[in-house]
DNA sequence: CTCCACGTTGATTGG
DNA sequence: ACCAATCAACGTGGA
């Protein structure tokens, strides 16, 4: 069971409508009492409540109502992290390190987040308790071994985690556990939004925005959160593994330059914020994506993916910002927009059937993508002779960040582009290498710039060549991430293929051998692209179910 | 029903 | 360096 709405005790805060992965099953909009038969009973001498907090996401001591929750009356707090192999077992067969479905940089950054995060709880006395295995197995043994009351985690929309948290929250409701599942990665619940616009899911930018009021102010840290028992009946926890522990070996690869952690992830913040004009002044779509040793963005992303920083508290010191200046941007372009996005895109994943997908998905045009394992290896692996795009995608696979519209135009250019490839490969590709990668937003944004959803000005396409040009004419983010292209001179740096023979040998890079020639046309392929959208969008036109009166009207008209 | 303004982030050309 | 006009032109949604 979960509460609809929670008083966070001993603090002013008062935080909306919580939670509830319940809401989507039975008894939805139901009040429950929360009085519930334990077959656990409680802690030696009514000491206090003993609680499972459970970390996935939401990897932080700050505004984590789950956690505060778990320590109010409570004899112990059990801070567990269960490492699932299915998402970490080295994959010697993929093709960057990294296993099956996620890349060696986001695995580091979670391990780094971890440890970040054990580190801060034994500053409050207690510690992380890190697993192995399938957290749908794990966590109810260890709600039975530990003789839990209380099991707290938080609320959590991805698909994924809502088969899962359903599974496990009916077992810990079998055992008589409590189960507290607060709103705490997003500023909204999408289910309030979508209920609040009619049971609609918004989307529209603009409509959501209408939806969207005061977002709830983050709740604070716990003062104290005591620790776990020492003997924790042969339950049996690692410490917080290194990458070497978990098989990853010979890394020698660069690579990404952001770690992970609350602690880094508030540092950040600060330093993003320090510079009010600049917060004031951003403009989102004026930004270089070329930028790479001081990105044009914050680069908070993968600290919101992770839950390491509140997005609640970038916002609250986001408004802060702007209190103290006389004027700043607005969204969608300003950085409170941007934050917006991501509520944006949470919603429309969570109200929209089959988002990840074309088939099924109603809110996708239906296109016919290639399925063309050759381009989409060349474009993943940053071989399509294009050095803006190639450069993008290595920084993607070293760093596991790009900016924003080097993102457009990697996805641009295998899909509506140029390739006219499936999103939805490209989508893997980014959720494996990506270190903020996030199912809605990542999904999201691949429906908008394949102009399947959201966006559907498809004749508007960035060019390969100079797109990239027009913010680094001297191409010094393509001469860093492609140094085969080092001394290659920066009249030809976007186009090596125009380069006379002689001036190719001088750089020591002869097209076709040391950098490979243009995988595709870009002047024909956009064409053909451009024509075979504008084919699927009629198609999709009349394919979609005609209204009673428009079919009437069609009868009327053949009859005359 | 029709009409029309609007949409975070195109490219090219000309001033 | 920056801006505006031009091109070609989509679907959505509110009036
Ligand atoms: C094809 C494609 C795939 C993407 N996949 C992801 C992804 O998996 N994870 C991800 O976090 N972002 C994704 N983005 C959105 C965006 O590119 C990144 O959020 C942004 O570049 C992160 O950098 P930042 O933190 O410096 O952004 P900032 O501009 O500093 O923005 C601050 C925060 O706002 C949010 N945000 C910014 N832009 C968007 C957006 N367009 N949509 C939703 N939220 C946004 C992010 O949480 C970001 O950290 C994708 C964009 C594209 C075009």
């Amino acid at each position: 069971m979960v509460a609809e709405s929670f008083r966070c005790v001993g603090h002013s805060f008062f935080v909306k409508s919580l939670p509830s992965a319940a809401l989507r099953t039975a008894n939805c909009g139901r009040r429950r009492s929360f009085s519930v038969s334990c077959s656990n009973e409680k802690g030696n001498n009514n000491m206090g409540k003993r609680s499972l907090m459970w970390f996935r996401k939401g990897l932080r001591l700050h505004d984590n109502p789950a956690l505060l929750r778990s320590c109010e009356g409570a004899s112990h707090v059990y801070p567990v992290f269960v490492l699932d192999p299915w998402f970490l077992a080295p994959d010697p067969t993929a093709p960057s390190p990294g296993s099956k479905l996620v890349g060696v940089n986001r695995i580091r950054f979670l391990l780094q987040s971890l440890e970040d995060l054990d580190e801060n709880l034994r500053k409050h006395g207690s510690r992380l308790l890190v697993l192995h295995g399938n957290p749908t197995t794990v966590i109810p043994e260890l709600l039975m071994k530990w003789q839990i009351n209380e099991l707290c985690f938080e609320f959590d929309t991805e698909p994924y985690a809502q088969d899962r948290d359903a599974d496990i929250k009916k077992l810990a409701t079998k055992y008589g556990v409590e189960v507290f599942s607060p709103v705490s990665h997003t500023l909204f619940n999408p289910i309030d939004t979508i209920r609040k616009n009619g049971g609609q899911t918004p989307l529209t930018y603009q409509a959501f925005l209408k939806l969207t009021g005061k977002p709830p102010l983050p709740v604070t840290a716990p003062l104290q959160i005591p620790s776990p028992p020492e003997d924790l009946n042969d339950v049996h926890v690692v410490p917080v593994p290194k990458l070497e522990d978990l098989g990853y070996v010979n890394l020698d690869e660069e690579f990404s330059p952001h770690p992970g952690g609350e602690t880094e992830a508030l540092r950040r913040l600060d330093k993003s914020l320090v510079n009010q004009k600049w917060v004031c002044d951003f403009e989102k779509p004026k930004g270089n994506p070329t930028a790479f040793i001081e990105p044009a963005t914050t680069v908070l992303s993968p600290y919101l993916k992770f839950g390491c920083l509140s997005c609640r508290l970038f916002h609250q010191r986001l408004l802060a910002v702007y209190s103290q200046n006389k004027k700043h941007s607005s969204p969608p372009v300003s950085l409170e927009g941007q934050l917006l996005w991501r509520e944006f895109f949470y919603t429309a994943g969570y109200g929209t059937p089959n988002f990840d997908r074309m088939l099924g998905n109603p809110i996708c045009k239906q296109i016919p993508w290639k399925d063309d394992d050759r381009l989409l290896a060349a474009w993943r692996d940053g071989q399509t002779g294009y050095p803006w795009i190639d450069a993008a995608m290595v920084q993607l696979r070293k760093w596991g960040w790009m900016h924003h519209l080097a993102r457009h135009a990697v996805a641009c250019f295998l899909t509506r582009g140029d390739m006219f490839v499936y999103w939805e490969k490209g989508r893997d590709v980014f959720d494996r290498l990506l270190i903020d990668s996030d199912w809605a937003i990542n999904n999201g944004n691949w429906l908008w710039l394949s102009a399947s959803a959201f966006f559907h000005q498809y004749h508007r396409i960035y060019s390969p060549v100079t797109f990239g040009k027009k913010y680094d004419p001297d191409g010094l983010y393509v001469k860093h991430f492609l140094p085969v292209l080092k001394d290659m001179p920066k009249y030809y740096i976007y186009e090596p293929w125009t380069a006379p023979l002689a001036v190719q040998k001088k750089a020591n890079c002869i097209i076709g051998v040391d950098y490979p020639r243009p995988i595709v046309d870009h002047s024909i392929a956009n064409k053909e692209c451009r024509e075979k959208m504008g084919i699927a969008y009629s198609q999709n036109r009349s394919q979609a179910a005609p209204s009673v009166s428009s079919t009437m009207r069609k009868r009327r008209r053949g009859v005359d």
